[in-house]
DNA sequence: GTCTATATGTTGATAGAC
DNA sequence: GTCTATCAACATATAGAC
């Protein structure tokens, strides 16, 4: 009844998020479901395997969830989504776009192709449900839907990152900032 | 009448902005200045050193920069500050603070404490101009200067970070959403 | 599917000569 | 200040046994 692949990818994407690419290891890894570095060789050959692996697991995980939210009012979605990057908050750990773009030019090319996959399926959500929102009349930001969502997603991930650095709660006045449009 | 110290400050400074604090070896920067690894160690003794002295140096640079700006009206200083960042997207290199953030828990001590002190001057240099801009009617923005300043950073930080992922550029939407208010 | 064993390279660092 | 030489530790695998 176990499911040692798909513990592997949750506790690299783990090690990806609190201690960034460079920084962790097969042997890491193994040591925490007690098995050898080998073992964890035979699901993912190659390094860059599974760090693919862990941004596609991000990718249906983000497609899971932002589809539970289809039938709620568009600011009520927006508000979900800022919520679920508030709760990476305790461990202190950062999104995988925020762990992995400083290091993009170190990733191999499948890693690559599936991040900037991975930041253009939220970019395009989030442009979506800010313009439909303008529309009708919840939303009443004054730039084009597409800055609206940048400027959003870039707060966001920054947030994360400079609360691992800062000793304040940054991300309950980014989250404000946002609301109040 | 060469400055070797200087110039592997510099060279690191460029190799973490460009591919991170855990992917640069002492071998890269020697191989630059066309001298062994064991002489950047002379200079340097731990990886630690040498990475405490690159936030050092951008910290210094921040003074003289924002030094240079003291007589500017305060909506000046701050489209210096969001040009500032502009200026590093050719090379796509992020800032010090996007490219160490998420490694921060692999850091050793003096190397976080120095990356917390400059977030911290940034942080209290952004809150004043702010503040004094807002005083004096230049700035019309609704929240707190720190709420307002951690927003603005915020973005400047990840559009840095995104424009690295992504083909659209992201720095020129996030600038103007900042100066709009 | 997990193991042992092994290969191969790199890294961060030190000692001592010039 | 820079070099050669050397080091232990670790990382990223691969081959083949169980």
């Amino acid at each position: 009844m176990k499911n040692t692949r798909g513990e592997i990818i949750r506790i690299a994407d783990d090690l990806i998020r609190t201690r960034g690419y460079n920084a962790f290891s097969y042997t890491d890894i193994s040591k925490q479901l007690n098995i050898k570095n080998a073992a964890v060789h035979y699901y993912f050959p190659a390094k860059s395997d599974l760090g693919t692996e862990v941004i596609r697991f991000r990718i249906s995980d983000f497609h899971q969830r932002v589809q539970s939210w289809d039938t709620l009012p568009y600011d009520q979605q927006l508000v979900n989504w800022i919520t679920y990057h508030q709760h990476k908050k305790e461990n202190k750990c950062v999104c995988i776009l925020g762990a992995l773009a400083p290091v993009y030019d170190t990733l191999q090319e499948n890693m690559q192709t599936e991040l900037g996959r991975f930041s253009n399926i939220i970019l395009e959500w989030l442009i979506d449900i800010l313009a439909k929102g303008k529309q009708s009349g919840i939303f009443n930001y004054k730039e084009s839907p597409r800055a609206k969502a940048y400027l959003v997603q870039s707060s966001l991930l920054a947030a994360l990152l400079l609360n691992k650095v800062l000793d304040d709660d940054v991300f309950q006045a980014i989250q404000n900032s946002i609301l109040m449009q």
